[in-house]
Order: structure tokens, then sequence, then C-alpha cells
DNA sequence: GAAAAATCCTACTTGTGCGTAAAGTACTTA
DNA sequence: TAAGTACTTTACGCACAAGTAGGATTTTTC
């Protein structure tokens, strides 16, 4: 109970760096071997579905026994809420990245759409999009829904406002917001790795194709 | 075994209705029944998920209990794959009826997006779009993607017609059905049945924000 | 070097849900 | 009315997967 200090919740957003206390090399580990728990079970719910996966499975792809993940994580639920956390809180970085870069409101929804698409495209984007809140208790679903929720509105007020300063055609940001979100998420509903187009060309065309028929203007070229 | 020649396959698409041999009234209410099952359970999957939905739950939905389900159904992957394939077949016999009317390709597409996005608001419909095929065996998996894929490529093809006529831009016929099935789909995701919009109201408001982009006049008025 | 903490294992309990066996009731037909 | 068929039930077997107990082994700390 002595070095409890650097990570008193258990997990550490932002490590502390500091020279004369440096985080124990142990703690890092664990903190690394915990993402490859999560990271290998998303993988393996994107595969087989939530259910379908057991624990068993998941810890055999990590050469390790089921309760060496009970070590590093508390339940199944656990884990699945941690990647769809993970999935949400990358938006959401790449959203107040863009936001803080400022520009015009077409620039920063076209940034977001490649955030967004891009991020339904791996592993706990693809958790997001394809196994959802629904195996969760009813705490944890509604803190996943209020993110979503968050990412969904940030999304309207860019679209209203592309229409404000022109760039857009008028339109209602609620529905086109849903219709940029899920043709954005089908891609990772379908999207399999080592295809004919990779991630990125995928994301970029579907971007296109949405916004050729939402701009009063050019659509960016590619 | 004497009146199984009105139902040989053991399920009928359309009674044949003929006053010299009336199908027994018996029959028709097994079928009644079955389908009940399916319904019912299909609301069920989407609601909870298909694994978070036990047979018994169904069963108790229908004030029945478990076994009698197993009177009317062979296993519950048997009801799955039965609700998705009602859902495919929903969307098939639309398709087909829109192509036996004719029509420009711009019109054909429009009336087949409208298929598409009242049946993902339906019960089976929904179940094709929120459980998949994911948790079926791998030769049900086949034949139901067999089927997603034949609608896919009716949609491309309509695509590519629309655009050989001028009445669609120039477009990546295989992107541009991505997109449209993405966003129609992704209503039977978030829409619940009294909420702002009814569903047709926002299908029609998804179709119009895609067809914006895309056609190269005016959209058609709602 | 010894105590304490961290890490991982084997072996187990427990609960849940699919699917079935066997029997009972009601309806149909001869 | 008797035999057969359709329908439904109670009670159970069985498998699988979540989660735990307790101990073995290694690493850190004093």
């Amino acid at each position: 109970m002595t070095k409890k200090t650097t990570a008193p919740g258990g997990r550490r957003i932002e490590a502390p760096v500091s020279p004369w206390v440096p985080v124990s090399a142990r703690e890092q580990q664990r903190e690394v071997k915990r993402n490859a728990v999560l990271q290998t079970a998303a993988q393996m719910f994107n595969e087989r579905g939530f259910h379908a996966t057991s624990l068993d499975d998941v810890a055999a792809r990590l050469h390790v026994s089921k309760p060496t993940l009970y070590y590093y994580v508390k339940s199944k639920d656990e884990i699945l809420f941690e990647c769809v956390r993970a999935g949400l809180q990358m938006m959401q970085a790449g959203i107040a990245e863009t936001s803080s870069r400022g520009g015009s409101a077409i620039e920063q929804l076209v940034a977001c759409m490649r955030t967004y698409g891009q991020i339904v495209t791996m592993d706990f984007g693809m958790c997001l999009i394809r196994i959802g809140e629904d195996p969760l208790p009813p705490e944890s679903r509604k803190e996943l829904r209020r993110a979503k929720s968050a990412i969904d509105l940030e999304f309207r007020r860019l679209i209203a406002a592309g229409v404000a300063e022109g760039s857009l055609v008028p339109c209602d940001p609620k529905i086109t917001a849903f219709a940029i979100a899920g043709a954005l998420s089908w891609i990772g509903r379908w999207y399999q790795p080592g295809g004919e187009y990779s991630a990125e060309e995928v994301v970029e065309r579907v971007m296109n194709t949405l916004l050729g028929s939402l701009l009063t203007q050019e659509p960016p070229v590619q």
C-alpha cells in the first residue's frame, strides 16, 4: 500500500511523470497487460460476438489462464464496458483536438467525420458499433449513452454551423447527423482488413459520397 | 400424413385458397402460432439481444411453457434464422414488386430505399440489422449472406443505371450502395416507436438527405 | 536473506439456459 | 364410445461459461 499514490483509482489516464518519483516499471507492465486483455477481448468480441466469446477463449489467445484475466479485470462486463468506453474516448479526443485547432465549421465537420470513420474500423471502435452496450447493466449503459449523445450533439452543432456559414445546404441537423453516423458506422460492420480498399480509402470514399450531396460547392478532392 | 399436400415443405408463403379443398383450420392455427413465436422472439431479441433472451422469457410473454415453443420450432437458432430470413424475404419481395412495376432507374431506386428503410423499423427487419447472423452456424450464415448480397447487388445495379440515365451524379455504385444501406440500416438501430417522428417520416427524411447529394436535379418532394 | 507483495496456476463451485422425456388433456374421426 | 391425433405441461439432464478458493512461484523491499 506504499505506492498507491501514483495510481489511486486503480487506473490512470495521464501518468504523472516526475524524475524524482518515477512510476515503477511494474505498474507500467500491469497497464500494458491490462490493455492487452481489453484489446484481445475486443477483437474476439468483434469476430464472434460478446456472448459467444468465453473468457477461456480470450485467455487462450493470450497464452494465459482465465484467473489471470481476473487479476487484471473485475468481470466480463467490465471488459466490454472498458472497450466501448475506449472507443468513445478516442472519438471524443479526436473531436476535441479538431475543435482546438479551429477552422470553419465544414472543415471541422469533415475532420470529425474522418475521425469517426477511422475509429469504427479499429478494435475498440468496432466494439462500439458491433456489440454496443446491450449486454451491460443499466448504470453502465447510461454512462455510455451519455458519451454517445455528446458526440451526436457535436455533429449536430457542426452541421447547424455549416448551414449557418453557408457551406452546407439547409437541412435538419438531427436527421443529417443521423445519416452521416449511420453511413460511417456501417463501415465498421462490413469492413474487413485486407479487402479491396484500405480502411482510410473506404472512409474517404463514403465521406465524399455523403458530402457530395450536402455541400453547396464542390466536394474536397479525395 | 393425409393433409401434407397443402404444406409440403412445412411452411407456406402463399396459402393456396381453394373452396373445394379447404386448408384445415388446424393447420392455419399452427402457422399462426408459429408466426407468433417468431415475431415475439424477434421483438425480444431486438430489445435485449439474442443471447440475453432465453426461450423461457419468450414462452412467458406468450403465456405458454418452453416445451410448447419446441412444438413449433426446432431450436433457438432456427428461430433466429427464420426471423432474419423473413426480414430478407420482405425486402426481396418489395424489390421484386418495384422491379415488376417498371419505371426509371431513379424511381425504382427510391422505391427500394423506401422499402429497405421501412422494413428495418419492423420486427424482422430490425432483427436483420441488430442481431445479424453472427450466432448462427456457418451453413445458415452463408444462405443469409447470399440473400443480403443479392439485395446489395440490386442496389448497385439501380445506382449504376441511375448514373447511366443521367439522374444520378457519377459515383462508385459499390460505395454509394454501401452508404445508402448504412444510413438506412442505422434507422433500425435507433428508431423507437413513439418518438418525435413516425417510422415513415424518419425514412423519408433520411432518404431525402441522401438523395439531396446524389441527384443531379431536385430531390422528389417528400 | 527474510518478509511482503505481485503474479499466475490448478481445481473447483455455481448458475443458467438449451433441449428432452414422459405423461396428461382435449379434440377429431370412425 | 373408442382409438387416434394435436397440443401442452411438469420435471429433468446436460453442457458450458462466469467467477472463486487456495496455493505455488517469482519479484520487490527492507
